[in-house]
RNA sequence: GCCCAGGUAGUGUAGUGGCCUAUCAUGAUUGCCUGUCACGCAAUCGACUCGGAUUCGAAUUCCGACCUGGGCGCCA
């Protein structure tokens, strides 16, 4: 019966273990070798005068990173790693790796972002890589786990739709039998609509497709949005909620993940405080006036330089409110006394974007009104405006970016770390 | 899409016209080695992205293609 090597200890007698073989060390008539598994790295040391012929065929055929079976004597020696190492009566050659290998997993020598994700199965053996998806896998868990304490129904909507009625982005067009179809660049309308379908408070994590040719470290053509939309709330409810997320994900990740951040040598894990401050769009272009040499007006989006400018002087985390309505999308309503301003936010990271939400119109009229006013035509928004016709709650929600969610989190310097096969315009294998 | 920087053994690199039969590390192969832990020592193996041009001579200069990294733009 195979253990984890986490659980292999001085007083564990006879054990199996099964893993990649890390490392070789052969002195002579004593040889070492490093078997690791997922949850750790087990030294194997054979006498050669004292084995078996079976295990020293074995152990002279096998080459670094191949997949063994050993099993033996546990002993408590001083010298080996962890204070234990294992003697072996089998040594099974599951699986030989072929040499050499794609890339040094053991980290001797370091391999390029681009070598690492061809060979992503190699990359990913490596602690230090492991270690970033576990992370990934413990927030999601934590984000799963906050929605449905707090009564969102969790749902999944299609990726492939009918028509660019949103606007905006470039979409990836499909074959679609003998329709024209497209990869969804966003939940937004669908979760809209479960708004109309009375579940009061949804949630969706899943893919969003974007066909933009960009060149940056932070976009991806294929990435992973976490969606929300909550009725009868406004976009003050909503940044509370969001808030709520991103410090409950980082505590979760900090009260579980000690050993993952441990591998990513992060020592200094800080956990974001709550409530997060609100700066207005009009204060942020204050900032990024005095901070940046570009031009910038009250009315321009917010670039990358004075997206940096302004999260130098905040700090933390912050959220962008009152933004020009001119600059948000049709759906976001505007302010009552003032409609020059819309209750739209971007929740910001010190480095970027991670989010952005608004409380969206709810009013059929001047919805249509909105979305003329943007220049687009209201007759190709059909299957969107006829839920807003049977009765529409007053609604807000959010989308916010899990992979750059991850990046920041770790601290990583590009969003193709914090995911497993990135999609950009260069890599779609594998 | 625009701009910048690149492409040298499996991996990561040095090399800016002849000193290159191309450096170093890692790796692989072989040999020696019974306590390594980036084991050590010795020998061997393995590369100039592709096509064209300039030149007596090109890894090095020029042109084109392909590929990569990064910045900007774009990202309702």
């Amino acid at each position: 019966m195979r253990i984890p090597i986490q659980s292999v200890t001085p007083e564990t007698g006879h054990a199996e273990i099964c893993g990649f073989v890390h490392e070789v060390r052969d002195l002579g008539g004593l040889a070492f070798f490093l078997i690791r598994d997922r949850t750790g790295i087990l030294q194997v040391t054979i006498p050669k005068k004292k084995v078996s012929e079976a295990v020293l065929a074995a152990a002279k055929a096998i080459s670094r990173e191949s997949v063994v079976r050993i099993s033996g004597q546990i002993k408590a020696v001083e010298k080996a790693p962890g204070g234990r190492e294992l003697v072996p009566e089998t040594f099974e050659i599951i699986s030989l790796a072929e040499s050499p290998l794609p890339l040094d997993v053991s980290e001797k020598v370091s391999a390029e972002l681009d070598t690492r994700l061809d060979g992503r199965f190699l990359d990913v053996r490596r602690p230090r890589v492991a270690a970033v998806f576990a992370i990934r896998s413990a927030a999601m868990h934590a984000i799963n786990d906050y929605f449905h304490k707090e009564g969102f129904i969790s749902i999944t909507t299609p990726k492939i739709v009918a028509a660019a009625t949103e606007g905006g982005t470039e979409l990836f067009p499909i074959a679609y039998f003998d329709k024209e179809a497209y990869l969804n660049q966003s939940p937004q309308l669908f979760k809209q609509m479960m708004m109309a379908a009375g579940c009061e408070k949804v949630y969706e994590i899943g893919p969003i497709f974007r066909a933009e040719e960009h060149n940056t470290t932070k976009h991806l053509n294929e990435a992973t949005s976490i969606d929300i939309e909550v009725s009868y709330a406004d976009h003050i409810e909503v940044m509370r909620v969001l808030e709520e997320v991103i410090v409950k994900t980082y505590e979760y990740v900090d009260k579980t993940c000690s050993d993952h951040l441990a591998n990513m040598e992060i020592m200094d894990f800080a956990v974001p405080k709550g409530p997060f401050p609100r700066l207005p769009y009009s204060e942020a272009i204050e900032i990024a006036k005095k901070k940046i040499e570009d031009p910038i007006k009250y009315g321009d989006d917010i670039g990358s330089a004075a997206e940096r400018a302004i999260g130098a002087e905040m700090g933390g985390h912050y959220f962008i409110v009152d933004w020009p309505t001119e600059i948000r999308p049709y759906y976001a309503m505007p302010y009552e006394n003032d409609p020059t301003i819309c209750k739209a936010f971007d929740l910001m990271h010190p480095r970027m974007e991670l989010s952005s939400g608004a409380q969206r119109v709810h009013n059929h009229d001047q919805l249509v009104q909105q979305i003329a006013k943007k220049g687009l035509n209201p007759e190709s928004f059909d299957f969107y405006l006829k839920p807003f016709r049977y009765g529409m709650p007053p609604h807000a929600g959010w989308g916010l970016g899990a992979d750059r969610l991850i990046m920041t989190m770790l601290g990583l310097s590009n969003v193709r770390e914090a995911v497993l096969f990135p999609r950009d315009m260069h890599r779609l294998v594998p």
